[in-house]
DNA sequence: TTGTATGCGTTATCAA
DNA sequence: TTGATAACGCATACAA
């Protein structure tokens, strides 16, 4: 056996095992004009070697890494999954690889993140911050790489978003209701300290007054998750009768629909139920959940080609653009 | 307003604006010893200028990226997000950032990852292969940064693994069944080309010979999803009524159970159901799922350190790691 | 303690 | 078409 190779080869490795010169080596990798002994040459030696370029010193030099990131709060949260789904879809096909990660639901973690993302990391970040606050602002606007925000933030900032209209998802979701006969209509909310808690929570107050709503209760969960929307049908169901709830999220909804079961109440017979989100979750979950579709995938894919349109031309304007819900009825609602 | 600042500031310019060398802008941001009058200059330019590190500049001098990657075939799987949290608890607190990337369920596309990961991207990388062949086994071992693997892989590929004992899983659901007397136990798989389906095939036949069960139908759902359990439940209780059905995945579970549902079928009075991985979809499903936790976190948590520890030390002899099943019952079986 | 100079691996400019 | 060489931005060995 030959001796291992302690440091992997590099470019100028590859050009002594082919006797020819790194600028050659480079030309050929990057497909430029080359007699075709020297692309024989060189891609023999690539080969023999097992030559991997270093994106890391090629990124220096050309200055752009064709990566992107999106960053969301919880991987856990369903809804993420499809726009995940839809921003891969676009960036891969613009020839960029998507990386995933994850800030946690603090407004800190999210600062760091889009400040550490500066230089170096990747060409451009999709992220959906959970909590807004002036520092994420500046360090956006300050961030000298792309970003995109998938959510809402005041239009002063100046910056690319692409958001949900939730008072609006809100209004479909009471309306179904109210046609069907449901008016006392409870609302589980999650925490209003957030952008999605903020928007929902208009929503359910404008609805209100709008349709001029019978109070039925109204809780504020502890955040977007399964075990506070056990938590919130828990305390709901404690002090009022609702004959529906709209729940800010499917998790917090199929939270609510495990805490109805255990009260021995039927779904929608007794209790309608209507998620916001339309995730996979909403087919998933049993009965299958009428859900407000808010639009991630669609958000999904306007914000990844924002960000691409921003990487290609940084002076435009920021856009605003606001996707439009619409509700898939199943069978949580009569 | 100030003039747009065209280009990022550099080492080189923060030094010049505090009128010190550059060794010293790096010392002094590395923590490296200084007088006080030089961090107060250094630091007082970095703010000025909002000087940010290049990352890339930076790894390619150390050598180290400080990343980490995890590689899962399909982000809509609850189990990825157990394994996800787990992974991310272990290396963050090591210091590394966990980027997380999708490789879809062709084995290509894995070949590709590991190759294009060679180099720069990452300083190690867990991956979750659904299929493996030799090509992948052979771009692991060529792979110059390290690389574990979350799942089973031939011993004499020599490769760090940690891996599920679906098995011993397949026969603690088996046992739990048999003791509540359902002994017509169908069995719903995802493809017997993948690794885990693999494994959870052997697991079934093992059980059927050791506890002589009679047949009651066996299917090969398309993949590891819900609409694919949804397909394998109609086929089943087409041909067959099983007291008991046991799902390679609780996503096949899931499915499975809206099509009992359906067939207006009651879990468990009539048919119990029994899934795998544990993930957090169990508990969300109504009823909520008897599943087998295959140890995900933990296997989360060993392949993070394995990954750890061979950064540390790249000599030492490939480790090949397996935990153990345990039976999570809850409402889907008597 | 601080500054100068070199190199990490690559691409791009310029001559040949 | 090809080769020598200068950057990219940073960390560090060495000199002062």
């Amino acid at each position: 056996m030959q001796e291992l190779a302690v440091s992997r080869p590099t470019i100028a490795g590859v050009a002594s095992a082919a006797g020819v010169s790194v600028a050659s080596v480079s030309r050929v990798l990057n497909g430029l004009p080359a007699t075709a002994e020297m692309v024989e040459r060189v891609q023999r030696a690539v080969e023999d070697l097992g030559y991997v370029p270093d994106s890391r010193a090629r990124s220096l030099k050309v200055g752009r890494t064709f990566q992107l990131t999106l960053a969301v709060a919880d991987v856990g949260n369903p809804v993420y999954v499809t726009m995940m789904r839809a921003v891969e879809e676009v960036v891969s096909a613009a020839g960029y690889r998507l990386v995933v990660t994850t800030t946690g639901p603090e407004v800190v973690d999210e600062v760091a993140l889009v400040r550490g993302m500066a230089r170096g990391y990747a060409d451009g970040l999709v992220i959906s911050p959970l909590r807004v606050d002036d520092d994420l602002i500046k360090s956006i606007r300050e961030c000298d790489v792309p970003v995109v925000v998938a959510g809402n933030v005041p239009a002063k900032a100046g910056v690319d978003t692409v958001r949900a209209n939730s008072p609006k998802g809100v209004a479909l979701a009471v309306e179904h209701l109210l046609a069907k006969g449901r008016d006392r209509i409870a609302f589980v909310n999650g925490p209003v300290d957030t952008v999605p808690g903020a928007a929902r929570a208009k929503g359910f107050a404008d609805a209100t007054k709008h349709y001029n709503l019978k109070a039925a209760g109204a809780i504020e969960a502890a955040d977007f998750t399964f075990a506070a929307g056990r938590a919130a049908g828990k305390q709901l169901f404690k002090k009022s009768r609702p004959s529906a709830v709209i729940c800010a999220n499917d998790l917090l909804a199929v939270g609510v629909m495990h805490e109805l079961a255990a009260y021995g109440l039927q779904v929608p017979a007794e209790v309608a139920v209507i998620g916001m989100d339309d995730s996979e979750l909403a087919e998933q979950s049993f009965p299958p959940l009428t859900s407000v579709n808010l639009g991630s995938a669609e958000r999904g894919r306007r914000a990844a080609e924002l960000l691409l349109a921003r990487i290609e031309d940084d002076t435009r304007t920021p856009r605003r653009i606001v996707v439009q819900p619409t509700l898939s009825v199943r069978r949580s609602t009569p």
